[in-house]
DNA sequence: CGTGTACTTTACGTTTACGTAAACCTCCCC
DNA sequence: GGGGAGGTTTACGTAAACGTAAAGTACACG
């Protein structure tokens, strides 16, 4: 007896819409079985709408994590498809090396910007408290 | 003598279009100086563009790009506005940590299936060499 | 003066990722 | 058997981020 949600429960847990759920099965993203005309969803679409969030947490299309998600559970069997395979591995990943250096770049900014703030923030308390204090 | 560039010299540095560098103003995000009519645009223009391209990078929208170079330039006189100011900074912060955690997450997996595919490559390439040895 | 080259505004078109509404099943319960 | 509760399909609407003409301006060059 392996866990199954309707569709409902699983919008909850995402914290989206029945809508969004049923338009990522219409872009081929989620295949949920049938009961009658109900959709009944397993495990597996549960760790694939898991995927598509962080996806869309890194920004990518809804096309992009598809095709990530093919690599996924893809085996290639031909020699040739297995080096095409990694050289597409290979480009996702130097993209997302790119994309971690921007965020350190912007944290390293943030944290820079942070400080200046809590030290005016110092000052200004600093010379309220010495207004008050006489 | 500051150095400035016209609209198709700035847009084939960032491999953009005229188009969207218009667009960008449109929005907001960027306020080149005029000469008559055309558009001039400084080093100013120019640090913004590229912190809007690494927004981009980021998966941000064009109005979060520009709130947070809204953050970037503006000083909060209140200490009210600055203790604000400091908490948006800090969600801000939180959110690109999330992010991060996110790559780092999916360059392992991307790593692990890289190596799963090397040995079977390995593999192949082994038994195809051994095949051509006799 | 005509031709280019570069730039301008105006405006409608397009894709992505859903929102929202309408109209229809279907089972369960009182 | 009337009504929820939960699900379904169909279809039009919408916001963001530009693309893509169309038509005009401004200046240099031969």
């Amino acid at each position: 007896m392996t866990e199954s949600y309707g569709i409902a429960e699983l919008a909850r847990e995402f914290d989206i819409t029945t809508r969004t759920v049923r338009f990522y099965e219409d872009k081929g993203l989620l295949s949920p079985e049938r009961d009658g005309q109900r959709r009944i969803y397993g495990p597996r679409d549960r760790v694939r709408l898991k995927l598509i969030m962080r996806g869309k947490r890194l920004g990518l299309s809804l096309e992009e994590i598809g095709e990530l998600m093919d690599l996924y559970d893809a085996d290639p069997s031909e020699v040739t498809q297995l080096t095409q395979f990694i050289d597409v591995i290979r480009a996702r990943k130097s993209a997302l090396e790119v994309q971690k250096q921007d965020i350190e770049d912007s944290l390293a900014e943030m944290t820079r910007i942070e400080k200046q703030c809590a030290d005016l923030l110092q000052q200004k308390q600093g010379r309220n408290a010495a207004a008050s204090e006489e």
